[in-house]
DNA sequence: CGCATGGTAAACAGTT
DNA sequence: GAACTGTTTACCATGC
């Protein structure tokens, strides 16, 4: 009754080792804190305080302020010069790298997308912490700095008046350069940052952008309010630098430079927040972006990235809305579908799964292996109610059977599947494929398009978590799809005999399945776009192979996209029939379609020794490769748990 | 109702 | 001999 995902869960080989990266955020933040508090801001001594000082003061305290009010409504304490250290200078490069705020209603946002863990959270907290303390120490420093540069001024005004106005402004200039390339490093360890959040699970593209670069997400509005910053600082008093100024900023700057890689964690988990909340930017500071814009265009590449950050965040939470949008309308349909005559045993049972899954994955923090990308319910095929059967239920009911027309009337995107993976990975829900289309895939997935049956087994324990019980049953299956099926050629190799798919037979096999019913065939081509002509659906999963997000875990993970174009097929398995044959049904998914030599099982020339297979024992074979087959060796265990 | 398909169970033989 | 692998048959459910 307890679901049992979890523990299974854990152990899913294809876990993120996330768990510990985000404390080692959080001391390579402490550390790099102490190691850092070195310099103390040139002079603290003010000489005359002239009236351009106290405006500069009252911009600083402006603010200093607005820091100040984001902390309290953050509601947390404010840090003060708390635990971490007393009273350091912390270097303007490192100052940056974390001016990242989350706000309560990204925090909302972050703990409805059940993204992270508890654990994770509060890491961010303590960063956030951590970041608060940061900026009231860039303030401090700024303030410092204008200090001086008050203090260099009356110098030089003292000292006489000379013409400054150009060497004032090549020297604001060249302090502005500064702090720009300050920025631009910021934003280049964010985005470093980043990719290796998303490496850990922490953050994640939605693939459904797939060509949206992954990098300056983090840009929240923080950076502009720190332009704002040195605008204020600088404007007031257009130039008073001197090369000691300039020099320190520039020494700080490398310094940021020689350590990146630390203060990047620091910022880095704040990233994906900022971008959750993304209209914050604009919104927030409305009057400062203007003003930044007309006066003081920052770098180029900057503002660009600022776009393109927005750009991200919008669509993120676009596509955000359209996958609540959607789990909102399989909530409700699946509650009025359940009327449904014969379908489901125990339509409950629907609702059950769906909240089994979620809670599994909000109840078992330390389930790391829980990527952001984990769904909470099943998107693509299982939108039909019946299908979605829990194994309890399976227990009690009996087989269920499946018809292929349920797939039919649902519509698969490459982001739906992918998350329909992670969906059955964790869920003990039955995928609604057949065990041959599993077969295949498993298959197909593997480098060399062959597996041997234990292979075939350890691919179905670990992609679903369905298949980690009742092995026996489903194993027995699994034999009978292989012997049973004219697509399933075994071949006799080195180390014993592996399977291998026959992608023709595979193709032939499916149209008949709905061939007696055209009109079912045309209503769903009308009805869903995603059911495209085969050669488009297999464009697609070729594309879908090229995800970014997936290809970048494709190292880890490589079966996602596969999979993906397998169950599309499974799905547009009739269409392909209706509209090009499979005239040439060699998709060119595989070089094995492509020379499909194989030889069908039972064709009467020669089921057993030709050498059709041969050719592909000869390539295949060395496949050592796919250690992930280990992850679920067979336990007896699970055979059954009642 | 018959047929096709798919899932499950089980018997059986061969191999490791 | 046990376990695994592979084949085959039977039965049932479902959809058309």
């Amino acid at each position: 009754m307890m679901q049992e995902s979890g523990p299974e869960t854990k152990s899913n080989g294809s876990a993120i080792p996330n768990g510990a990266g985000s404390g080692n955020h959080l001391l390579e933040c402490g550390s790099l804190r102490e190691g850092r508090a070195n310099g103390e801001t040139p002079s603290g001594e003010i000489g005359a305080a002239d009236l351009a000082h106290i405006q500069q003061q009252q911009a600083l305290q402006v603010a200093r302020q607005l820091l100040l009010q984001q902390q309290q409504v953050s509601g947390l304490k404010s840090p003060k010069r708390n635990d971490k250290q007393p009273a350091l200078q912390v270097p303007v490069s490192v100052a940056m790298m974390t001016p990242q705020v989350i706000t309560p209603q990204q925090m909302q946002q972050i703990l409805q997308q059940q993204v992270l863990t508890p654990q994770q959270l509060q890491v961010l907290l303590q960063q956030q912490q951590a970041l608060m303390l940061q900026q009231q120490q860039l303030q401090e420093f700024y303030k410092k700095q204008q200090e001086q540069l008050q203090l260099q001024l009356l110098q030089q005004q003292h000292a006489g008046k000379q013409p400054k106005e150009p060497q004032q402004q090549q020297v604001a200039a060249t302090q502005q350069l500064a702090f720009q390339q300050q920025l631009l490093q910021m934003q280049q360890l964010q985005q470093q940052h980043l990719l290796s959040l998303q490496r850990q699970g922490l953050l994640t593209i939605q693939p459904g952008q797939p060509g949206l670069p992954l990098q300056p997400i983090a840009q929240g509005m923080i950076p502009a309010e720190l332009q704002q910053l040195w605008k204020e600082v600088t404007s007031s008093h257009p130039a008073e630098e001197t090369p000691s100024n300039n020099h320190s900023s520039l020494d700080l700057s490398s310094t940021c430079v020689t350590t990146s890689s630390a203060p990047s964690k620091t910022s880095l988990i704040m990233n994906p927040h900022a971008s959750t909340n993304g209209q914050l930017a604009p919104v927030h500071t409305p009057k400062r972006e203007r003003h930044l814009n007309n006066e003081h265009a920052l770098d180029d590449r900057s503002t660009a990235q600022c776009r393109v950050q927005m750009q991200v965040v919008q669509q993120l939470e676009l596509q955000l809305a359209k996958d609540k949008e959607r789990l909102q309308a399989m909530m409700t349909h699946l509650h009025v579908k359940s009327t449904e005559p014969k379908a489901t045993p125990q339509p409950l049972n629907l609702v059950s799964s769906v909240t089994l899954s979620k809670t599994a994955s909000e109840a078992s923090p330390q389930s790391l292996p829980h990527t952001p990308t984990t769904p909470t319910t099943p998107i693509t095929p299982v939108t039909q109610g019946p299908s979605v059967i829990t194994t309890t239920s399976m227990h009690n009911v009996g087989p269920i059977r499946r018809r292929y027309s349920d797939k039919y009337n649902v519509p698969i995107s490459s982001a739906d599947i992918a998350q329909n993976q992670e969906f059955y990975k964790n869920a003990e829900v039955r995928p609604p494929f057949t065990y041959a289309s599993l077969i295949r895939q498993a298959i197909l997935e593997s480098p060399e398009k062959q597996l041997t049956l234990n292979e075939i087994y350890n691919w179905f324990t670990r992609m679903f978590a369905y298949f980690r019980r009742n092995a026996a049953t489903w194993k027995n299956a699994v034999r009978h799809n292989l012997s049973l099926h004219k697509c399933f050629v075994r071949v006799e190799n080195v180390k014993g005999a592996v399977w291998t798919v026959d992608e023709v037979e595979f193709q032939k096999r499916r149209p008949q399945k709905i061939s007696g019913n055209p009109s079912l065939i045309k209503n769903i081509q009308s009805s869903h776009a995603y059911c495209t002509p085969l050669n488009a659906a297999l464009q697609a999963s070729m594309a879908e192979n090229s995800i970014p997000l997936y290809t970048t875990a494709s190292m880890g993970n490589p079966t996602l996209g596969n999979l993906a174009s397998a169950m599309r097929e499974e799905l547009n398995g009739a269409m392909e029939h209706t509209n090009s044959n499979e005239s040439d049904s060699s998709p060119g998914r595989s070089p094995m379609q492509a020379m499909h030599p194989v030889h069908v099982k039972e064709e009467p020339l020669d089921p057993d020794e030709n050498e059709g297979p041969l050719s592909l024992v000869t390539t295949a074979n060395h496949s050592p490769d796919f250690d992930h087959d280990r992850d679920y060796e067979d336990e007896p265990v699970n055979e059954d748990m009642e």
